[in-house]
DNA sequence: GTTCCTGCAAAAGCTTTGCAGAAGA
DNA sequence: TCTTCTGCAAAGCTTTTGCAGGAAC
């Protein structure tokens, strides 16, 4: 367990290493799947004795804020969140609801962003269908 | 007034042109500010006597699954809305909230879709300071 | 005349808030 | 020891659902 390390990430970026946060930002960076709340929430609760969903979203918070983790828009009906804080894309199929990564030329995608505005973060999403999908749809 | 040409629209699209539809999508055609549903309701409570919110809800959905609108997964808070389908990207700005539009060589837009990936659908969103807050802020 | 849509009310879901007890510095 | 965080419960918000009346074809 690399949990002394995230621990001193933790504080390093201001932020009080709690267990549950550890906890937190040890899921995020271990599962790629941009899991929403309660997928962690459920996650967790197989592990740890008792971890409320209170808990959760204040560990998501606090991490966002410190740029240790990403909100990722992709689901219109619940936040999904990302432990890799690079500039990278996502892509969601329609058909089996699976997210992917995929990695985009950082210096692409800066010059995508507008002259005379500056870009903190940026976000790059494509839907469609993933190339199983695509042959199993025919 | 160019409602018979949206009623036209719509009807090319398979969905039957309702009044309430149609002022939904004239809405979202003539401002470009990707209101969220609750802005949409307040604006056309204005001009129409009596107008739901779950009839906002249902125009909404029936118009994006006829591609005549997207939605836009800008705020986690809730869904926003766009009348233009083209591709094209958004900006937020964290200072001001205003969310701009700006242009992006569709080109270079696909080129983003990873390969094997079939991408229907592309969003490019980026977060930061609009010029205006950027002089504002030093 | 039949089908589909609107609109009111209520419910469902995710997320936030308030406060007492506990963990961290 | 003092500050901060956790966790339970309840509320808040956006969005969805069920059903009767009405509009569109």
């Amino acid at each position: 367990m690399a949990n002394q390390n995230l621990a001193a990430v933790l504080s390093a970026h201001g932020v009080r290493p709690t267990q549950q946060r550890i906890a937190v930002f040890d899921y995020l960076l271990t599962h790629h799947t941009h899991p929403s709340a309660d997928t962690i929430y459920h996650a967790l609760c197989r592990e740890y004795p008792v971890f409320s969903r209170t808990t959760i979203y204040n560990s998501l918070n606090t991490l966002a804020q410190a740029n240790l983790i990403r909100v990722v828009n992709i689901s219109p009906d619940e936040q999904r969140f990302d432990g890799d804080t690079s500039d990278h894309g996502h892509f969601r199929c329609v058909s089996c609801g699976e997210i992917y990564d995929f990695s985009v030329d950082p210096a692409v995608f800066r010059s995508l962003c507008p002259d005379g505005f500056q870009g903190e973060q940026g976000d790059l999403f494509f839907t469609g269908y993933c190339p199983g999908c695509q042959s199993a749809a025919g």
